[in-house]
DNA sequence: TTATTTCTTCAAAGCGCTTCGATATCGGCG
DNA sequence: CGCCGATATCGAAGCGCTTTGAAGAAATAA
């Protein structure tokens, strides 16, 4: 079933169906009813790549996942486009994501802006210098990053969590607690949120003149198996910190299995925080009941909320961009506790 | 850059250009070389829209992720896509994710059908009866399983694993070890994996006349908090099971950590085996050094493999479907040992 | 030499939709 | 009564690509 036998089946033309389907206002709304339910019990429904064509918009959103040995789709991310993509439907619009190795990445918005196969794109992973911010301009790709670059001259559109002053928080409720000596399990360390984190850590610290120590700082992919690995060579070690500060909760689980493998007590013998990302999958506790004293912000809401502002960016490009730095929630949990002696 | 300036600049016409980049025989293979260059250094791309409109291939693999309360991206989901999309874009696909709720998902199909928006789809999550199949067989859109159907009168292509087999072997493992009392922290109870798991715990217990109990079987969403508040639950109860088997290893994880938050031991006090579907980002201790003993197979791998046969099966729909079912390997760790009396 | 292949290239017709620029109809107004 | 603007509809021209069928040039055969 196409346009064209749908308008001969109801004795009009084409161009009125096609503007029937579509809203426009010069058709007679008998008309217009009579064309949709036609179209429905015909079970007609356009030809996207038409559409397309005609149209020159793809209706579609593109989102970017670069997989080498360490950054494969993880569950911060997962659950970052369930929340775009629960947006995405509604709106008409399609994601398609593409999977391509870290080398190939920028030719991929290359290609995707030549081909025009998506209207715009979100960034994931903001990198602290990110470069992708100048090539997606200069392609003139509507785009929103997730997280913020420091590049301070550009104007772009960005969803972010205000990590420093999180962090800063977090490490001020440690230090009010007596701890000293706090370890920092941090995200890989060209990532800006990663930056920010520890920026937040150092600059609470420094207001009390306590100079952090490089050996109790720590960047890799935020896994379970990693926070465990450091939390367990710190525990070894004959000056183990008396907290520690992770940025993800899969960490803060892999810390928090290294202390009871020990023997030991979480928030007693080893205080932890950590910020919690809300994954479906991985609860901190109840919301009534947390296990770690964290730092909160849903990631799958900035999904949805970057979603909805790269598909305004789409709809009017010349609205001026008006980014967003959400705070986090602080919740305390049973994983602080005073510092030991 | 258009394929008709790039003739023109070529002085040749936009048929001749057109075979020349799609590798059509009849070009001569000098002026192939020579579109082919002029094309890379004009950066020309071909229009996706129509391109589209013209082959009617919309060059798109599908995949619909259910959202309701009790389904969100999970890691399994997002290691298998990862793996899924890895295979696209060499071969020239691109992937699309729609993310509907649950009450829609048949609606989708139809759509992706009507408006040729994708050129297959791969089902997830695999259910007992599952009526997406009927579907896209009336639809004539390719599809490929990732799972089993239990539907034995049709023929579609899939790509399984051996969960039978799998959970019969762990729950024989653990008889050897002499324990009787064996619960089962399965998943969804209407997912067709979760109904062969369980096939395989039954079948192996009753080899050795053991009865099942009712009250030592559990059906959810698999996640960390879920293993952990099962097994609280369990190791508080009078008649405690002495050992665990479990379907993800995120549950897994759970179950341990109950274990420990009570003082015991995990592998002496209760004994774990669960099945490890190798998730990035959850590893399994080390591949030398296991923490769970477990049921073994990449999620990843299977999400390459289904993806080629779809495209395999979308190229030539007329070779018969051939469909595939992995035997998982068996590891042992440090979780399972003899039952205590 | 002419007829017949083979090798290259091209013009033109779609693919199914949107949209610009008419055209037809009709009530209202001077 | 003729003219005007508003309303509702249509024909036709694209969007940028692929592909069919034809045709010119070169090579081979008769």
């Amino acid at each position: 079933m196409i346009l064209k036998d749908l308008a001969r089946q109801l004795g009009l033309s084409p161009t009125t169906v096609s503007r029937a389907l579509n809203d426009y206002p010069e058709v007679n709304a008998e008309t217009r009813a009579r064309v949709k339910t036609a179209a429905r019990e015909a079970g007609y429904v356009p030809n996207i790549g038409a559409q397309r064509l005609a149209t020159g918009r793809a209706k579609t959103i593109g989102h970017v996942v670069v997989v080498d040995d360490h950054q494969i789709i993880n569950p911060f991310f997962a659950e970052f486009i369930a929340g775009a993509g629960e947006t995405y439907a509604p709106a008409g619009y399609e994601m398609t994501l593409s999977i391509v190795p870290g080398a190939q990445e920028m030719e991929v918005y290359r290609s995707m802006a030549a081909r025009r196969s998506v209207d715009g794109v979100i960034l994931h992973n903001s990198r602290a210098n990110d470069l992708r911010i100048a090539l997606l301009q200069e392609l003139k790709l509507p785009f929103v990053v997730h997280g913020r670059s420091e590049l301070a001259d550009t104007d772009y559109l960005y969803l972010d969590i205000a990590n420093t002053r999180a962090f800063e928080y977090a490490t001020n409720h440690l230090l009010d607690l007596g701890h000293k000596r706090i370890a920092l399990l941090n995200g890989l360390s060209d990532l800006s949120f990663a930056k920010r984190c520890r920026a937040g850590v150092e600059k609470a610290m420094a207001a009390r003149q306590i100079t952090p120590e490089e050996s109790l700082i720590f960047s890799a992919e935020m896994s379970e198996g990693y926070g465990y690995q450091v939390t367990s060579d710190l525990l070894a070690s004959s000056d183990a910190p008396t907290a520690v500060i992770t940025s993800s909760i899969l960490t803060a689980a892999g810390a928090a299995r290294a202390i009871t493998d020990r023997g030991l007590t979480l928030g007693r013998d080893l205080s932890i925080i950590t910020h919690d990302d809300v994954l479906g999958y991985f609860p901190n506790g109840t919301p009534q009941n947390p296990v770690f004293t964290a730092t909160r912000s849903s990631i799958r809401e900035a999904g949805r909320c970057t979603a909805q502002m790269l598909i305004a960016a789409i709809n009017d490009p010349d609205t001026p961009p008006s980014s967003e730095v959400w705070t986090p929630d602080f919740v305390i949990g049973r994983s602080t506790g005073a510092a030991p002696f």
